[in-house]
RNA sequence: GGCUCCGUAGUUCAAUGGAUAGAAUAUAAGAUUCCGGUUCUUACGAUAUGGGUUCGAAUCCCGUCGGAGUCACCA
């Protein structure tokens, strides 16, 4: 059952009871913070209009006409003017039990609305970096929640296979290459392609030097730098369908693109749907026309297409060029309307960095002045850096961490402190190589997932895998401590039975409640695409499980219903901590 | 300069306009050492700043100061 409605509904019909017209809004619900008495809270402020009494008289009233109207509410106190109910122990062991028998729990009906969350994103001519591990971990995780609420969730790549970018790999591997290939070098292809990358920009740097020293201005040197130029041919060849350099071209994307199917894989991502702007770049130049019929967009002399944006407090924004080809928005505009249209979208969920901000500001003020009301069902879920300890990461100081490197560097940092506790000795070497990968991803995804996506955050590599505090191995821990008991239990041939609770200790009675929780977390987490409300669930759970734990044996409980109740319990706590974790992407190990 | 976002204990993070601003970590003192690395208690310690709205503001509005991003015929 709904608990929340359950409280608003009672606390709805005594107020009408007693004041006439109330509507739902004047009911402020809340949990009641830990330092009270009670279970539910009613804010009574915006009822004293009504009641034309003093808070406390206010709230005294209503909780004597709930507690009297409903059996469940057994009792009240008033503190100012909110209103503590509490609720029976009965109440809580049905709701347990409820919990206990509902094999779908926490998984909302479905809705049937289509959402597609477009992240990861890369480009093809470098490996992927801390800054995409935090894209890559938001996307899916968002996915998930958005799915355990029942939505229809389609995850979008859009590959940025295309461009003068992926023109200065080929360019410098034509040159410098000497044929290597991922095969030939051991390495792997998008790394190697981002080799290249670096190497154009280091003979591109010494050839501006070179002209500069020979007596051309520097802004020149860098439009005739010939490797620039040698690039830019490629690229409009690229555009010709020149058969050497597409072959070229496939040839490399897909060293990247075997490159990125590792990372993924290891990152445990996933997509339903990948695009390549090679094959969505030329969309939305009938947008484009559109916008000029109807008067919004104007052309320059020069044929380029514009939007003025100032009066909306923007700028004037470019659509496309003077020679007729598109820049990002163009396509931006024509992929949003073609998908909308063919996957018959109800939300357009983008996860881009913050620099892009502005992009999708103009993005959808384009769309709605264009008519398009669903521009509104576009959200940019946003993200700030992600800096290190060491400082920020600029790739012009060679200091960016390396999206494969960072994932390897967290497995072997659990996989050290495993062995130095010897903690795994009795595992397979695949179970110690899972449970290694679990702990080390589970430290770096919890880590980053914890945080409100707008914050730039700091990832600190070693507190992130610490097993005390607010971290994922420390709830990953709480998970194999109690299938550990749960194995222990089975040996001594003892059943989870949920019925028959009996009397239930204060502690109980609050890991209830928080179980009692879970639906309502991943609904708020799914209405504000927020990972990080499922994280500080899931640790507060924790936490109170281990508190209960430290005091009150399990295995060790002389009365069998006894026993058996918390078995059940600290059973459906370790469920509940293994769905959370696995919204947030997160796989928890039965032993570590 | 225009626009957007962010300023919370030493540090890293919390707090649908609600009660005495929570944790974690670090530091200091104490208890415990029993199903797995303990756990618990106590102390210390913060809303950048000035106004406004409200019964009530870290949160909403305006100003100031600090930081980040962005303002390309790049993506």
């Amino acid at each position: 059952m709904n608990i929340e409605k359950y409280i608003s509904d009672a606390a709805l019909a005594a107020a009408t009871a007693l004041y006439g017209e109330v509507t739902p809004a004047q009911i402020q619900l809340q949990k009641t913070r830990k330092e009270f008495e009670g279970d539910y809270t009613i804010v009574t402020f915006p009822l004293l209009k009504l009641s034309r009494k003093s808070p406390e008289a206010t709230a005294t009233e209503l909780g004597e006409r709930i507690v009297a109207d409903n059996e469940a509410i057994g009792g009240f106190n008033v503190i100012k003017g909110f209103l503590n109910l509490s609720l029976n122990d009965s109440f809580w062991s049905e709701r347990f039990e409820e919990i206990v028998a509902n094999s779908r729990y926490g998984e909302a009906e479905p809705t049937g609305r289509n959402i597609m969350i477009e992240y990861s994103s890369p480009n093809t001519n470098k490996p992927l970096h801390l800054g995409h591990i935090r894209n890559n971990l938001l996307g899916y995780s968002v996915a998930q929640i958005l799915s355990a609420n029942g939505h229809n969730v389609i995850k979008a790549n859009l590959v940025n296979d295309r461009g003068i970018h992926i023109c200065k790999s080929m360019v410098a591997w034509l040159r410098y290459g000497n044929g290597a290939t991922p095969e030939s070098t051991g390495k792997k292809g998008d790394h190697l392609v981002g080799d290249y990358y670096v190497e154009f920009d280091k003979h591109y740097k010494s050839e501006i030097k070179d002209l500069v020293a020979g007596g051309m201005s520097e802004e020149e040197a860098k439009k005739q730098a010939p490797i620039m130029l040698e690039a830019q041919e490629m690229l409009r060849k690229w555009e010709a369908q020149d058969e050497e350099v597409r072959a070229l071209w496939h040839k490399m994307n897909s060293w990247v693109y075997d490159g990125f199917d590792v990372t993924y894989k290891a990152l445990g991502v996933d997509f339903d749907k990948i695009y390549y702007e090679s094959q969505t770049y030329l969309l939305g130049k009938s947008l484009v026309e559109e916008g000029l019929a109807k008067g919004i967009f104007f052309r320059k002399e020069d044929g380029s297409v514009w939007i003025d944006l100032t009066a909306d407090g923007l700028d004037q924004k470019l659509l496309l060029r003077g020679d007729g080809t598109s820049v990002y928005m163009t396509q931006d505009l024509g992929t949003a309307l073609q998908r909308v249209k063919s996957e018959s979208l109800d939300e357009i969920i983008y996860v881009v960095g913050n620099e892009q901000n502005y992009h999708f500001q103009v993005l959808k003020l384009v769309l709605k002045k264009l008519g398009y009301e669903w521009s509104d069902d576009i959200y940019h879920l946003s993200y700030g850096m992600v800096e290190l300890p060491e400082g920020k990461m600029k790739s012009r100081e060679g200091t960016v961490v390396d999206a494969d490197d960072l994932v390897a560097d967290m497995i072997s940092t659990a996989r050290d402190m495993s062995q130095e506790l010897g903690k795994l000795d009795g595992c397979t070497s695949e179970e110690a190589d899972a449970i290694c990968s679990m702990v080390g991803l589970g430290a770096l995804k919890y880590f980053i997932l914890k945080v409100d996506p707008k914050k730039t955050m700091l990832f600190d590599p070693r507190e992130s895998i610490d097993f005390n505090g607010n971290t994922g191995p420390f709830i990953q821990y709480t998970h194999a401590r109690i299938c550990s008991v749960l194995r222990k239990a089975e040996e001594q041939g003892i059943e989870c039975v949920a019925h028959g609770t009996g009397s239930m200790l204060a502690e109980e009675r609050e890991l209830i409640k928080m179980l009692c929780d879970y639906p309502a977390t991943v609904a708020a987490a799914g209405e504000n695409f927020a990972p990080s409300i499922i994280a500080a669930y899931t640790y507060e759970l924790c936490k109170a499980f281990n508190g209960y734990y430290h005091d009150h044996s399990i295995l060790r409980e002389e009365n069998e219903t006894t026993k058996k109740m918390r078995l059940t319990l600290a059973q459906q706590v370790a469920r509940i901590i293994a769905k959370s974790m696995r919204l947030l992407g997160i796989d928890v190990p039965e032993r570590m």
